[in-house]
DNA sequence: AAATATATTGAACGATCATTCAATATTATA
DNA sequence: TATAATATTGAATGATCGTTCAATATATTT
């Protein structure tokens, strides 16, 4: 069994490489500069990460489990009241928790690992089912969609939004940006209706 | 006046990069490899390219003029008949041409440098506002979309063929992959319908 | 053909990389 | 409290990194 202090700091390791990569890009993290950012030798690191490779697999972990929880918050509101307004969840999938959540730089650089892992493309596939599985729980709720196939409608709307993350993130013009927004919103509205 | 063996040389290197960062990855690509790979000392590199940061800059141009080349044949092909069914572009959007004309793994990984790069991340806003551009070209020989924005046609269009690609990479099973290619094509088909 | 510019080589630089290891400090177990 | 297990340190490893430089070869211009 694994005793508290290991993980706490095997936690504090994580923490402190995501916190890195955030600042200067996943490609220039070294474990000597988290070691640094840190306060402890490398060598510690490499006591509770024997490699490289083991150390980028829990960040990656350590992020996927975060971008998990945006829907939790909904779901457990569902759970509530049983009933969720369109609008509630559209927003939220918009809004800039997913930024807060974490940053756009670390997560796509993890992502383009998945091209030479397939473990951690693996992840990221399971990451997506269950995202939209969440959604399908939300969507199931609305007395409105009731005759619809919202398996189909979550697989489409999640493609709108991963869609529009990529492209918005080129985006530095606040103004512009808001204004894309509204426009990817309203093409969740469409798939919604009918 | 750069001479032709400069040019030469330069085209072979950037070429030799792409190769290398395709079967390696980007992050484990150097100069030395690049070098080795090609038959050439790394000195000779850094002569055409002083730094790696120019060096990389360059492949991502690379990268991003090769992928605006795979809407130039239909764009050609619309100069000619003057109107094309849009099930030849769409069709073409979501081919296995992309993945011929650039492989996704080398694409992502230089695309999660916009968020450290701003001349990067301009560079990308420019590729896809130019391939937005074009679709929106195509879609304006349509004599159906006459009274729709196809500016907006074209955003929304391309949100979807982006978000697709992205889910679609993680999906090594090949029925499977070809079920959801489907489903994003009506997507697409849907937004034109109406 | 001489002079100049460009292309190419190979050795070397210090910095940093991931990783190893033996020694010491701390904590948990007996 | 003695023993065993875990946590932590700091120095050292060889490999590779991007980059520099002086020397030589080849091509271009005069």
């Amino acid at each position: 069994m694994t005793t508290k202090i290991s993980t706490d700091r095997k936690r504090e390791i994580i923490q402190g490489f995501y916190e890195l990569a955030k600042e200067k890009g996943l490609e220039n993290t070294s474990i000597a500069k988290i070691g640094k950012h840190l306060g402890m030798p490398p060598s510690l690191i490499m006591h509770y990460f024997p490699t490289r490779e083991i150390l980028i697999s829990h960040l990656i972990s350590f992020i996927l489990k975060r971008l998990l929880k945006i829907y939790t918050p909904i779901i457990k509101e569902l759970r509530v009241q049983n009933y969720t307004d369109p609008h509630t969840f559209v927003d939220r999938m918009f809004s800039r928790d997913w930024n807060l959540l974490i940053d756009d730089g670390v997560f796509y650089s993890c992502f383009s690992l998945i091209f030479r892992n397939d473990r951690i493309k693996k992840e990221y596939r399971n990451l997506h089912l269950k995202l939209r599985e969440n959604l399908k729980e939300i969507l199931d709720q609305d007395e409105k969609l009731k005759l619809k196939d919202t398996a189909l409608l979550s697989e489409q709307i999640f493609v709108v939004v991963e869609g529009a993350y990529y492209y918005l993130s080129m985006i530095d013009d606040q103004d512009l940006y808001e204004e894309k927004v509204k426009i990817f919103k309203n093409q969740v509205y469409d798939l919604l209706k009918y």
